[in-house]
RNA sequence: CGGGACGUGGCGCAGUCCGGUAGCGCACUGCAAUGGGGUUGCAGGGGUCGCGGGUUCAAAUCCCGCCGUCCCGACCA
């Protein structure tokens, strides 16, 4: 329902902010359970989009769904070293079950991959069972100190691909394959600009060989991991005994990879469009892409006006957009239009009794601007609107972090820079993790990734921004979620 | 898990210092008018004051413990 109070301004305190959008837009809300928390039909109707447009790029690249069960046997957990010092400590485990003390603790599931590798030992034998492509959409638990909504749950919904290769250079091409898949996502259907590289070592996956991460610029400067992708190597066919026989009658361990994107991109979508008027949802992902607001006084004129609704809201809905009309009679159309615009409805179409006499609606935009427009070829003249909020989303987005972007820094200015307001800093580095633990020590800024080539400054940087040593890549600083 | 703040009808808050049996705004219900950017008026309903224990004739208020939320750290999708 329609509150009276403004939200909290993004540059008073941002944090209040993020909170106060999804409260506002009924997104979620916190459950009984700390750390957890209930997605409301407002942010799951985002999720499905984003689960719809994802599922789609997953099979259009020859994946297929299954399911994996939520409990891990413990001792699976230990099968992978570094798998299980990354993951054990934010486990939650079930001990008991049926009244009884169980023979051996049941992990719930914080990622997939030792009970997934478990059972791909089980179906692949050869080679021409290779590659397996495979996808799960489940949630997962870890036991997270310190949650936020949306950006980190206990329980978070997700989805995880996992895949075999018969061959080293298989495995790596696929992983860079669904980075590449999660960054057309991100920018096409979340109007979300990343930038995507290889991760450091000190913030590589638990278990991995290499990670691959698309990196966001949040509206208060701060970076979020937006998405992963793992070249595995043969870690966990090692682990779990994976093995295949060659084409040419050897036996070698399968290469793999998984990767993942989570209910966090919803977080992301909230820090890269909201203004402080509430919720700004991109056209793609919008629960309602448009809603009609009809406007009256006398019983004619609600007639007349709501049957000119119902007809648009068809003519809308057959040319493939999600509309909704408001007709409740209790609420004034001011009152209305505050309500969607906390929701982030994109557009809403205003239809009055002057509309009907001219053959006109008025269109207004959640970004700002309202203009009546003829009712003759609506539906064509909304999805051109549609189509063209979606690109200044991105347009704006991408301006943005350019204009918090830092290239070629001296340590000095690295410091004044994350200092100050913020953003990503590109900057030369010795390949260390002592500069790269000291820079954190001193800034709180962290590598958030080895950028991709087309990302990386046209001058090469020479030297380390905090050592002076030579530099073996360029790489991107920001503080982080 | 360390530091700080907070927890009072659905939401936002006052009352707590100085103990005396709970109040305001919004929301909600009813009626009437109103209706192109948060509509008025009148009349209503709703609260074990986060939970547990203690002190007291008497606790929202004082004491102890716990839980939760938010912020700042350390850890992380």
């Amino acid at each position: 329902m329609s509150k009276n109070k403004a939200l909290t301004s993004r540059s008073d305190d941002f944090s209040a902010w993020y909170n106060e959008v999804i409260a506002r837009a009924e997104l979620a809300d916190h459950s009984p359970v700390r750390g957890c928390m209930v997605i409301r039909p407002n942010g799951y109707a985002i999720w499905e989009h984003m689960q719809q447009d994802l599922d789609r790029m997953f099979k259009d690249t020859g994946h297929e769904n299954a399911y994996f069960p939520l409990f891990i046997p413990q001792s699976f957990l230990a099968k992978e070293a570094e798998h299980v010092e990354g993951f054990a400590p934010e486990t939650a485990v079930v001990t008991h079950g049926g009244g009884k003390e169980l023979e051996e603790p049941l992990v719930v599931r914080p990622t997939s991959e030792t009970i997934i590798y478990a059972m791909f030992s089980k179906w692949i034998q050869s080679w021409r069972d290779l590659p397996v492509l495979m996808n799960q959409w489940a949630n997962v638990v870890r036991w997270e100190l310190r949650t936020r909504l949306f950006l980190r749950t206990t329980e978070f919904l997700w989805q995880e691909g996992h895949t075999a290769h018969a061959t080293e250079a298989e495995a790596e091409e696929e992983a860079l394959r669904m980075m590449g898949v999660y960054r057309t996502f991100m920018e096409e259907s979340i109007a979300m600009p990343v930038i995507t590289g290889l991760k450091s070592d000190s913030e590589r996956f638990a278990g991995a060989v290499r990670t691959y991460a698309a990196e966001a610029l949040m509206q208060d400067n701060k970076s979020l991991q937006a998405g992963t992708s793992h070249n595995l190597g043969q870690n966990f066919a090692k682990a779990f005994d994976t093995t295949f026989q060659t084409e040419a009658g050897g036996l070698d361990h399968v290469w793999s990879t998984s990767w993942g994107v989570s209910t966090r991109l919803i977080g992301g979508l909230i820090m890269t469009h909201s203004d402080d008027n509430g919720l700004v949802c991109p056209p793609r992902l919008a629960r309602y892409q448009v809603v009609i607001v009809p406007i009256y006084r006398t019983d004619e004129q609600r007639a007349g006006v709501v049957e000119a609704a119902e007809r648009i809201q068809l003519e809308l809905r057959a040319a493939g957009i999600r509309v909704h009309l408001d007709t409740r009679d209790d609420m004034k159309p001011g009152a209305k239009y505050y309500e969607w615009e906390g929701r982030g409805t994109p557009f809403r179409i205003e239809l009055g009794p002057r509309d009907l006499e001219a053959g006109t609606v008025v269109i207004a935009k959640r970004t700002g601007g309202k203009e009546p427009v003829p009712m003759e070829g609506l539906a064509a003249n909304v999805n051109e609107r549609l189509e063209s909020l979606q690109r200044e989303l991105f347009e704006a987005a991408h301006a943005r972090r350019e204009a918090n972007s830092l290239r070629g820094a001296t340590r000095e200015q690295l410091r004044e820079f994350i200092a100050g307001d913020g953003g990503f800093v590109y900057a030369g580095w010795c390949g260390s993790e002592q500069c790269e633990a000291d820079i954190k020590a001193d800034t709180k800024a962290t590598i958030r990734v080895l950028p991709d080539e087309e990302f990386r400054s046209a001058e090469a940087p020479g030297t380390c921004v905090w050592c002076g040593k030579p530099s073996v890549a360029e790489a991107v600083w920001a503080k982080a979620y």
